[in-house]
DNA sequence: ACAAAAGTGTTCGCTATACACCCATGG
DNA sequence: CCATGGGTGTATAGCGAACACTTTTGT
């Protein structure tokens, strides 16, 4: 902790970079750049870039997200700091530091490329092709966080528009899980956790064309989920 | 992602911080080094230091450790990325960005100053005056991490020698969560669960000095717990 | 004989699961 | 009147908390 010379070691890099998920027809999306320059020109990345020398990297983040992907309405993300990347050799140009985050966006809108990024575009999960740099394993390291934080965080909430009905919030985790809730203990359980969902007096509205009008929610105040609300038990789950 | 000048920007340097806990006579403690210089001359703070150009974050951490400390046989080390602390102004100096670690050591040799520690100590946890930077809020958010990562991981077992009874992990969780635990149905729990620890055959030892000899374990090969072993509720539990 | 610590057995209440059933709406 | 999705009720199995009890050692 000592050593005032700021230019006394090859200078790091220090950047960030973002796995976006929202939800589209019932599926899981990332939000993906298409690289206009060398290394990997051409390849599909996940959004980032350098953090300035005045914000944090959580500001950097937002900053980034907006400029190379034209998302503008950036006041509903969710942002999560997953973990830092640091091995050497990362970034083929240079030591590049990055820290990874996680984010989720309820309502997409459509994505376009701006600054460094030739395009910008939502992809379903699962479909994208190799990725640039390392960002492969940032994706799936962030999708499994996700994916664990939803049994005993209220973060589901994040992915719904400001009112919603109990169905679409089962909807979301179904498809974070890609499994199957029973809706009765569905209902139950979110209802049975104080904070995590409150009521919408007198609203309703119909969601599937046909059926019953659904009442509608809000998310509550709380953020952790006691008791958790755990995924049908495959036995042999991975670490 | 562009910007092949390394030296455009102002430079950051990556610090990693070490927040090293050991059990010594029931109690938690915490690894602690005097600080040498300004800023905070004087004042105690946690491990750590700067990442040389050839290493990762991980590596500069085992590497600061046993220099600042003097704890050569780190090899029962458990590390743990925690967070990355980016805020300007962390650093009065100038742009610091910091990976932070949780580490856990089973049976910890004293430690003495070194390199840029003007000394190095076990303390017990809580004890800690403030420290430099912002390590007190590090210190909070690692202690928080691996109460929580007890509840769902075999992590208990770093805290214990290769050989441990049940006994000796029971007071492991106990100290950690600051509860007392019921030993019977700790007993199940972990015996219930594959993998967390494996009899060691025939072995059996004393542990206060009365009472029957008990069974030795060892690790076993999992990693993490299905089912979770929760601590004792406490209603309104925060985030 | 007693204290202390390990280990076993048993009861009881809760909750998660599974599934049956009723309600409201559009075609 | 039927299909579709929302919402309520209920029986049952399994698990966890609580606690009584046995075993083995040192003093």
């Amino acid at each position: 902790m000592d050593g005032y010379d700021k230019y006394a070691h090859e200078p790091f890099a220090v950047t960030v970079d973002l796995a976006v998920f929202t939800l589209r027809d019932a599926a899981l999306h990332v939000l993906l750049v298409e690289r206009g320059q060398e290394p990997y020109a051409g390849r599909w990345a996940l959004p980032g870039g350098f953090v300035q020398p005045d914000e944090s990297a959580e500001t950097a983040a937002r900053r980034e997200l907006a400029e190379e992907t034209g998302l503008s309405d950036v006041s509903g993300l969710h942002l999560e700091q997953l973990r830092t990347y640091s091995e050497p050799g990362r970034d083929p140009r240079m030591r590049v530091v990055s820290v990874a985050f996680a984010a989720l966006l309820p309502d997409a809108p459509e994505a376009h490329g701006g600054s460094d990024a030739a395009d910008a575009r939502w992809v379903p999960h699962g479909t994208a092709g190799p990725l640039a740099f390392d960002h492969d394993r940032i994706l799936a390291d962030a999708h499994d966080r996700v994916g664990a934080k939803f049994e005993y965080t209220c973060l589901a909430t994040a992915f719904c528009p400001p009112e919603f009905t109990l169905g679409e919030l089962q909807q979301v985790y179904e498809t974070v899980w890609g499994t199957e809730l029973d809706r009765p203990n569905f209902r139950r359980k979110v209802l049975a956790t104080p904070g995590f969902v409150e009521a919408v007096p007198g609203a309703a509205r119909l969601t599937g064309g046909r059926g019953k009008p659904a009442a509608l929610y809000r998310a509550g105040t709380a953020t952790a989920l006691h008791p958790p609300l755990l995924r049908p038990t495959r036995e042999g789950r991975p670490a």
